[in-house]
DNA sequence: ACCATAACAGACCGAACATTCTGTTTCTAA
DNA sequence: TTAGAAACAGAATGTTCGGTCTGTTATGGT
């Protein structure tokens, strides 16, 4: 009974919890911005709980290891980078944007951002870290059909294939994850204006909004 | 005199030289392995050591510093990678291949091999390792414009401006870099094949082969 | 009011890290 | 033939790493 009522009510947010909770978004916060200022190989735990401002106490109380905080970090980024398509979702029968204000729109507010970035040294690292990648895999396989999903119900492919379009959608959202890392090496920053311009443009015929009929 | 005469004579390549250059390939072969299997992060110089079979003495005699390693091992990536170039450019007049088996090829000899990852992977330290960012920087502008003007020898754009082919395959090669860290997560390995199948396509469109009028 | 526990703080630890160093062997120019 | 330098070999060094451990404070159920 006093179980049942336990988990009825939603107010149960206790003044530890809300601690708890800062503090761990604070946390992770400095583990986005070290992976992004400093790449995977840099972010040590030192460095993390200097940029948090925290203790290492506090650090490894919500977080017993490096490998978890990595993780929770990641799912927290990839829940944000969702919440855009909930909200597209549910505001219901709003048109979406033609495919290459889609992806420009992506670039700027999504991948070309301290998370995105981070998120880019953390999918590198589960390129070779297994125990990180098998922490990681399911999620991110369950986000990437998410995504997929969210963008079929818009859009349809070119292609022949039914599910065209969310292999496009890959293809787009693989080719920026390529453009993070090139950032450093063009001569103009205006060059990737022109390579996202240019890709969007050749993706716009190929990514096509669906009728509602 | 001496002088001149020395550096006139191609055959002084002394059995000390051949020593030496024999384990500086032997070690950054190893470099490479150890990147494309452990990543930037985990590549550290006992792994190396270990990997190549060299005492830490060699080691620290031909490469007095982990940068100074890397970078090398990158520039003598960057110089193989362009050798099939070269070779194409003394071939004379023999027509280039379609763009979409330009893309296919590169894709399996070049990018999705120990060495596309392991320089993969050297980009991605790059964005955040200003000293290895500095040292590297120039070289691989140089290469890139290099690439880019092999290429546009054989390719046009189809769009308006002159650099188009240029432009476009920098686009390429930015998209597959981010398939191959895209490698982990697709639950068909099959399906690594549909996207660049499905790219390739889509860019035979836009990156036409020159005619030699 | 009280005490079990969560939330924090910071010292501590062995391992691994990159680098420096002192020797020993091998080659080569004079 | 022989100094001297290059090519190794491997021990030593000080730092930083991730993780553990022992305390102290704040919170909440009873």
């Amino acid at each position: 009974m006093s179980e049942t009522a336990a988990e009825v009510k939603p107010e149960r947010i206790s003044k530890k919890q809300m601690k708890a909770e800062a503090m761990k978004r604070r946390i992770c916060s400095a583990v986005v911005a070290c992976l992004d200022e400093c790449g995977y190989a840099e972010t040590s735990i030192n460095r993390i709980q200097e940029r948090a401002g925290v203790s290492r106490g506090a650090l490894t109380h919500h977080f017993p290891t490096k490998q978890a905080l990595v993780a929770e970090t990641c799912m927290r980024m990839l829940h944000a980078a969702m919440r855009p398509m909930y909200a597209l979702k549910d505001e219901g029968e709003a048109r979406p944007l033609p495919a290459d204000e889609l992806l420009t729109g992506s670039w700027n507010n999504i991948v070309n951002t301290p998370e995105g970035r981070a998120f880019v040294e953390i999918l590198v690292a589960c390129r070779t870290d297994r125990a990180l990648y098998d922490v990681l895999c399911e999620d991110l396989l369950a986000w990437d059909a998410e995504s997929a999903a969210a963008v079929s119900a818009f859009y349809r492919g070119s292609g022949a294939d039914e599910d065209d379009a969310a292999l496009l959608w890959s293809m787009c959202r693989t080719f920026f994850r390529g453009l993070l890392m090139h950032e450093r090496f063009v001569s103009d920053p205006a060059y990737l204006g022109r390579m996202t311009d240019r890709f969007a443009g050749i993706m716009k015929a190929h990514l096509l909004v669906r009728d509602h009929a």
